[in-house]
DNA sequence: AGCACGCCGACT
DNA sequence: GTCGGCGTGCTC
């Protein structure tokens, strides 16, 4: 091809991890004017073909004019993104120094990724043809599903939804079979569904105390306009009433709002509620969806059909037609930063994808984080505050158990079993929080001090009694157990520490005629095995729960007077130094389970450090004067929130490679910005895992530009020498430090 | 990320 | 003599 005269071009976003650009001549037949930014393009690229995306059309090419290629195709008729969108894109890529293709990528769904059409395919319904309706029912005795769908195609109205046939067989498969055999054979066919949703029953609003109503009230003021909140309240203060209210509003206004939610766990529930009370179109967006599904949210929410979207992190880039607020529930929660990849965080996404978008966001939490406390006392947030509500869930009682030098019978005190033992006279429910699953976290030789280790990672095999396994928690290693030592060879192997397979094995020892259900990925591994266990336990069937941080998030015990909390000590002593802050955390999530009835909680804490400062101030003061104490600390250390941090990984086969990659790095880097600390480089606190190495370089700065251009000056040199051997990654804000 | 190109070891 | 290992360079 011979290029006559210097064209504009298209600047192109390739998925591929390059912090650059590519140009492109326009495809042909396509008008300037329509190569709008955001347009999914078709590019050759190398000796393949890619989907890439459009970030603008530019006067003069980057590179050698005689090396352009014209794009091969323009995929949309209109571009999927917002202006707004592409520019959110952008700031996400600059601000995690991530490849922009690849953040672009991430924010399509993977069937747009690939290619595919943005046609929206209309909801599916079937319904009877002519000669189904004259069809003698007793003609299918040999198949039952056929003959059931069509007796349900008889009494239909309309045509049935494609989305609810599995209500109509033994199995959605059945179903599906069912349909496709009844079309088959002429006696059914497939219809576009009409407009409009099917109706479903509408709940009117509750009424809304006060402080409710103030936080909607301050919320509806700012619909149109940016403004962020911090809506705080304690478990069942009626966060999500306010959610709903203004939701509501904004739907009456004819635009949409985006839900994030940390987990899928948690959406059931809400997403129940949304149904029930937003009288609008609704879909879900998380990882448990397949690829048509997601899809199907994705455009629809697009398109601007579906006016709420529910969803975790992964939602916070989906384009929204008509933008009118972005709810962010839990927004302590730590599920909210991707630990991989493009490690952003959503709920700092969210924060600026309002701001551009002109709208506000409500971010709720009983326990906010750190950061968004700062927030609200700089004043860049509005603190809406939801004090518990009257006669519903009365503050619990802490009560700190000094465990020192007091003999525990499997991770549980006299005075802790005391308790259990009052409350269960009483007709209570108790609520146990260990957060460490397994039967004990090591297993030791009683003869020469051997312990069960990993092969591949610096860590000790847990023990898993019931399946006789040692399993490593960091990879997947997993063993039998050993019959003698096999460095001694005696016969004295002894499980050391408690996780809670232990303690619930002790529990049933101790109270033998009651339930006893645990909660942990170990217990709740099958499809519906958590529902089951909580089923339980609002029966009473259970009344005693014992379990993981899983027991922190989202379901309400309202029977649970008693939560016993065994192993304080292990969250708030920790390199992390934003461990405090996850134990307080997790403890006053923990006990928010409890006592929401009209019985108050009581919430017994073993340790074995009762003076230390922070804890006494969670007890004395609650979530509220530990973080102001906290955030005293933070600043006298120069820590988030008042430095910026990011952390640079490196992973090898060999830990003086990765140290040697992270050492250059900051040999190159050093001198030059002196308003940038570095640490390290170090082994990562656990140095070796599935028998690959890492280390870690942190760089810690009082001023963010100071961090972002030391990155970028680390990135473009990184460009021009890459480094094959190791593999690494940046972290901005980095959340945790493994 | 892919993919091609290119330079050194054990095999029909 | 060749098939194939993965180091290196490139993609508009």
């Amino acid at each position: 091809m011979t290029i006559s005269r210097t064209e504009k071009v298209v600047r192109v976003a390739v998925p591929i991890p390059a912090y650059r650009c590519f140009d492109y001549l326009p495809p042909s037949g396509v008008g300037l004017s329509d190569l709008l930014p955001g347009l999914r393009l078709r590019v050759p690229f190398g000796n393949r073909t890619r989907v890439g995306y459009l970030i603008a059309v530019a006067e003069t090419p980057e590179c050698d004019v005689a090396r352009l290629r014209p794009a091969e195709a323009v995929l949309d008729d209109k571009p999927l993104l917002s202006e707004t969108d592409v520019k959110l894109l952008q700031w996400a890529a600059r601000y995690y120094h991530h490849p922009l293709g690849e953040v672009f990528q991430l924010a399509f769904p993977v069937h747009l990724r690939e290619g595919r059409s943005a046609e929206v395919t209309r909801p599916q319904g079937l319904t009877l043809t002519p000669a189904g309706a004259a069809l003698d029912p007793p003609v299918l005795k040999r198949a039952p599903a056929q003959r059931m769908l069509l007796e349900t195609l008889r009494g239909a109205e309309y045509p049935f939804p494609a989305s609810r046939l599995a209500e109509t067989g033994s199995s959605a498969r059945a179903a599906q079979d069912a349909a496709r055999r009844l079309v088959e054979r002429g006696w059914a066919e497939w219809v576009d569904l009409p407009d409009g949703r099917i109706p479903a029953a509408i709940r009117p609003p509750l009424p809304l105390n006060v402080a409710q109503r103030a936080a909607v009230d301050a919320v509806s003021a700012h619909l149109g306009r940016y403004g962020a909140f911090l809506l705080e309240g304690v478990t069942g203060s009626g966060k999500t009433e306010v959610y709903l209210e203004v939701i509501r509003r904004v739907v009456a206004r004819g635009e949409q709002a985006l839900v994030l939610v940390p987990e899928i766990s948690l959406t059931p529930q809400l997403e129940q509620r949304l149904r029930e009370r937003i009288e609008a179109p609704l879909a879900v967006f998380h990882s448990g969806l397949n690829e048509t599904e997601r899809t199907a949210a994705w455009l629809g929410f697009q398109q601007g059909d579906i006016r709420v979207l529910l969803g975790t992190r992964s939602a916070v880039f989906v384009p929204m037609r008509r933008p009118g607020i972005i709810i962010l529930d839990e927004e302590h929660d730590r599920s909210f930063k991707q630990q991989e990849g493009f490690r952003f965080s959503a709920r700092d996404v969210a924060v600026m994808r309002a701001r551009m978008a002109d709208i506000p966001l409500v971010a709720g939490s009983a326990t906010p984080s750190l950061e968004s406390i700062r927030n609200v006392q700089r004043g860049r947030y509005v603190r809406l505050s939801l004090p518990a509500r009257a006669g519903v869930a009365v503050e619990p009682r802490y009560r700190l158990l000094d465990i020192r030098s007091r003999r525990l019978q499997e991770g549980l005190s006299e005075a802790l079993i005391a308790a259990i033992r009052e409350t269960l006279a009483e007709g209570g429910q108790v609520l146990l929080f260990l957060n460490r699953r397994g039967f004990a976290p090591a297993l030791i030789c009683h003869g020469c001090g051997w312990v069960a280790q990993c092969r591949r990672c610096d860590a000790n095999l847990v023990l898993h009694a019931r399946e006789a396994r040692l399993r490593c928690h960091h990879c997947a290693a997993e063993h039998g157990l050993p019959p003698r030592c096999p460095s001694c060879g005696q016969e004295d192997l002894r499980p050391l520490g408690i996780g809670t397979e232990r303690v619930d094995q002790a529990l049933q020892r101790l109270f033998p005629e009651i339930g006893v259900a645990r909660i942990d990925r170990d217990s709740t591994r099958g499809r519906h095995s958590l529902a089951r266990i909580l089923e339980r336990v609002h029966q009473g069937e259970v009344r005693i729960l014992l379990g993981t941080q899983m027991l922190a998030k989202g379901h309400h015990f309202p029977g649970v007077t008693l939560v016993g909390i065994l192993d304080v000590d292990a969250g708030f002593y920790s390199t992390d130094f934003r461990a405090a802050e996850h134990t307080a955390q997790l403890i006053v999530q923990v006990a928010g389970r409890a006592g929401r009835g009209e019985k108050p909680g009581t919430v017994l804490l073993q340790t074995r450090h009762p003076d230390h400062p922070l804890l006494q101030r969670l007890l004395r003061d609650g979530y509220p004067g530990f973080a102001a104490a906290e955030l005293a600390e933070r600043e006298a250390a120069c820590l988030p929130p008042f430095g910026y941090q990011a952390l640079w990984r490196a992973e090898s086969k060999d830990l003086g490679r990765a140290m040697d990659f992270l050492a250059r790095l900051r040999e190159e880097a050093e001198g030059k910005n002196g308003a940038v600390h570095w640490l390290g480089p170090a082994p990562a606190p656990m140095p070796r895992q599935a028998g690959r190495y890492r280390a870690q370089l942190w760089l810690k700065s009082a001023r963010r530009e100071a961090l972002h251009a030391s990155l970028t000056d680390a990135l473009a040199r990184l460009q021009e020498t890459p480094e094959r051997r190791v593999r690494w990654s940046l972290d901005v804000d980095p959340v945790d430090f493994y």
